[in-house]
DNA sequence: GGCCGCTCTTTGGTCTGACAATATGTATTG
DNA sequence: CAATACATATTGTCAGACCAAAGAGCGGCC
């Protein structure tokens, strides 16, 4: 039985290179043709029922075929169409559950995925102390401006609480950084912006082993967390877009200048660490 | 022969709870188990090599062991681990090449991980240019006052040549857009910060189709924008963080009005739009 | 001796068929 | 009627086979 090329599906590596055109010009051939991708059976089905998702012609919480039906469809054996369904399954496209009454179920990539593809991004390359904190200062300040224009009640509670609980924490250094970065991510909530929230839920992590070990967390810095938080939040509270990039801007600000002029042995342990 | 549990993984979800214990409270058992998570073969070798990966006892171009190997390593059958490479290679922690020779060699995820992911993220989700323009916001300007920091000669270089090609492209519109959407990337790229570069990179496309159909590019328009640019762009070569973060500030702002001024449908069309 | 081409071997890519695990539906039985 | 046991559909896994790709090594030719 033919294996390969018997794929009946429009394979995008196809078109009919027609090897037999043109055998003259043997020299003075310069590049007619870029690097050839080879796909796999498994890559061509996923991205076929990839682009059926996002044209919608397959709607989230569709059913898709049983893997065999799948395989019968395609003309693919099952152990591809399960490679193609697990590709799919690892990128958010479908949730497959075993069972009667299972299968495999259209879905839509969510925030999740995107903070876990971040998040191996992150700890992979280590070293990125540095583009951890730039990053902050540019989305926090911004996002602060956007929690004043966008919050809701349930987000001012919930900010509220955080404070509660971060002063409360006040003794416990590891407790109160925890909520501290709790605290900053119910910020971003309150933009209600996805994407602002999963790029900072996808460093969060990452700031807090970063921060954890330092001992730059003194009294009088944690003091002036607080206060600070405070007048950010009266800021977002108010709606008062400006005060809140203000004060969110000097704050994440600070922490990046005290981060900077740390001894850089420090930094060394702190990043090489696990991160 | 048994199937699942006799993987010889640590398999996270198997602690000895003793179901034979305790046997009389039968009533008023609350929830002694949280929701059992159930893994499946391919996902905890996955996730096995994954975590070797990133604790570096798996280097950067390291070759894995064959997929029969790795079979025998684990006492899995090769589909299951083919599944397993499946996601890694997914998730851009191995590549693998057929062939003799060939077979899985350990990479870390870069960028275009994240990038593609961000892509199916903001594709699924349409509706979303607000989300986009405001996270443009959040980033352009902070990445204009990083540019000014970090920027290399071959960075400047590379902006003054898309700078010219923008100018020459001014009477072709797609094209003006397209060189335009580059021209903003470039200022992201000079600031060296890879996790700022992949975002900015994954919403440029999708700024770029929502932009594209609209008209709001008049002549005026875009004389405006090739004059901004000249601006930033001497701020960015002066190191003027400040001038800099003001120019693109106002320069994403206007363009930020200018969407928001639209009447709504244009906006439904441009956003329903393939994105 | 050095280069070209052939074959050989290793490796991933795919198919098939079988059985296990799982979850739902349905009949059976007290 | 409810609880239990069985039937069934579907994914999960394994084993073995063969195909396809690509470097390794060998041999022949100049």
């Amino acid at each position: 039985m033919v294996k390969c090329t018997r794929i009946p599906l429009e394979t995008g590596a196809h078109e009919e290179t027609s090897l037999s055109a043109d055998p003259k010009s043997d020299e003075a051939r310069a590049s007619v043709t870029g690097p050839i991708e080879v796909f796999k059976a498994s890559e061509l089905l996923a991205g076929r029922l990839r682009e059926q998702i996002l044209q919608g012609q397959l709607q989230e919480g569709a059913p898709l075929p049983t893997e065999r039906d799948l395989g019968h469809q395609s003309g693919l054996g099952r152990s591809s169409v399960r490679e193609a369904l697990r590709i799919l399954e690892n990128q958010g496209f479908v949730s497959i559950r075993p069972g009667r009454g299972g299968g495999s179920i259209v879905q839509l990539p969510d925030r999740a995925d995107v903070e876990t593809s971040l998040e191996h991004f992150i700890r992979g390359r280590r070293f990125r102390l540095r583009a951890l904190i730039e990053t902050r200062e540019a989305i926090e300040p911004a996002s602060a401006r956007l929690a004043a224009r966008h919050r809701t009640s349930a987000d001012i509670e919930s900010l509220e609480r955080l404070s509660a609980a971060l002063g409360a924490a006040f003794d416990n250094i590891p407790e109160f950084l925890r909520v501290n970065i709790e605290w900053h991510l119910a910020v971003v909530t309150a933009t209600h912006n996805d994407l602002l929230i999963a790029f900072m839920r996808a460093i969060a992590q990452a700031v807090l082993t970063a921060t954890d070990l330092e001992d730059f967390n003194s009294d009088e810095v944690r003091t002036a967390t607080l206060k600070i938080h405070r007048r950010i939040l009266d800021a977002i509270i108010a709606g008062d877009e400006e005060a809140a990039v203000r004060r969110m801007r000097r704050h994440v600000g600070s922490y990046a200048r005290l981060v900077a002029t740390r001894p850089p042995e420090s930094l060394e342990k702190s990043t090489k660490m696990e991160l």
